[in-house]
DNA sequence: AACAAAAGTGTATTTTTTACACTAAGAATG
DNA sequence: CATTCTTAGTGTAAAAAATACACTTTTGTT
């Protein structure tokens, strides 16, 4: 990019980050993904895995390459979620952060943790330490739009295996809707949809009934999504 | 704000602007407002009214700002809708967007217009100008964000006059939702919300049966919402 | 007085949601 | 090898919500 200040405008401006909310699932609790600060301002507080944002590349782009920086993790699902932009949010200066979240699978990510230098932890939504900056705020939001999202479109997938059972993912959707679901209704309806494809693998060295696993067909939730169809839990 | 330039770091910065996307309703059609831009680029497009963010206010306080500034619009009804950041939505330098959406009472508006210098002017959705920037696909995004919203949130109301009639309600719903309603099942269920307090007045001089007024209790409704109460059309 | 035009009203049918309890399978135990 | 423990898996009836549908009322105009 050319340094020349042939600017539109010439106020001062403020910087740009995106911090990342990242959702997982370990198969009982919905977790969240931080990162522990290593230098001031919030030294040693837990903080969302985030960075500023270049001039050649989107926030997305950026967001999705701190990611990888920052925790490792490639090819997630990543959604904008809000952006912030209270003038006091960071002590140093003014930065405007675009947040996005990001669901990814815990059990795939918890090997490739190792490679990466940063503290990284998982955290339970009710567990949750003192954050820095509004991140706790950043967080809220997203657990709400997680909510919001979950019972009209299939995000859930994204947590789990690419094999699941039907009572994985309805302890799931229990987890992020905070509620109790009745077991029949929830895989009758969820079956209707017709996006669940049985296998003939069952789960293996368990001390009970062994459950059946599904995958779910993403290629073809897109083409029937651009059909006009719909998802709804 | 200072001036001196300790910043956290050094990179260049892309320029922050808000857009703003207002919605109106003239009694049949969703509209929105339009300016034609004065200058290069895209002289004499028609474009969204935006403009930079300051570094003492948030990007919600900006668009305020400029709704006012470029529109007379005071105490309207705003909500983030998206942040977009490609890197070459301005051909003049990076300008990273945080973009807004408004819904006026365009009746109460076009009095207050005329003090305005700039052009500005109503489209209607299928009449749109060929617009400046990006700005056509933020309205694309604006149009599906208000039509997911109208279903459970009462965001209608923002759009008409203080009293309104059940059929002017319906004519908005239907416009914004772009298909038929019926009319004994849309008055069944808007009614059973019992956020809606018939007034003794009806409408005066039309050729028919005159349609009683209706008001909606703004503040009853925030705290319904408080104590868990969900809007559901 | 007759007409035109839109407001306003109720019920029956279909669809969706909810509530609910037993049998089946697999491993562990004595 | 029989018993026990634990969770998977299955269907139906009742309640609630959504839908389809047609005539009477009111107001101004001719």
């Amino acid at each position: 990019m050319k340094k020349e200040k042939k600017y539109t405008y010439d106020y001062e401006r403020p910087a740009l980050a995106t911090d990342t909310v990242i959702f997982g699932f370990d198969g009982a609790q919905v977790k969240v993904l931080l990162t522990q600060r290593e230098r001031e301002p919030f030294k040693n507080k837990w903080a969302l895995p985030g960075g500023f944002v270049f001039m050649e590349e989107t926030t997305e782009q950026a967001a999705k390459r701190l990611l990888q920086e920052k925790a490792g993790l490639r090819n997630v699902y990543i959604e904008q979620l809000y952006t912030f932009s209270e003038v006091d949010r960071d002590p140093r200066e003014r930065i405007v952060a675009v947040a996005y979240y990001a669901l990814v699978n815990a059990h795939q990510y918890e090997v490739s943790a190792g490679r990466d230098t940063l503290k990284t932890e998982w955290f339970g939504l009710s567990e949750l330490p003192k954050l820095a900056f509004d991140h706790a705020r950043i967080i809220r939001v997203a657990i709400e739009r997680l909510k919001g999202k979950v019972s009209y479109q299939p995000v859930g997938f994204e947590l789990l295996n690419e094999k699941f059972t039907l009572p994985q993912l309805q302890t799931l959707y229990e987890a992020i809707l905070e509620m109790p679901i009745d077991k029949r209704n929830f895989r009758k309806k969820i079956l209707s949809t017709g996006l669940l494809f049985p296998l003939e693998e069952k789960e293996k060295n368990v001390a009970h009934k062994a459950a059946r696993y599904y995958s779910f067909d993403k290629r073809m939730y897109k083409e029937l999504t651009k059909k006009g169809f719909h998802f709804e839990l």
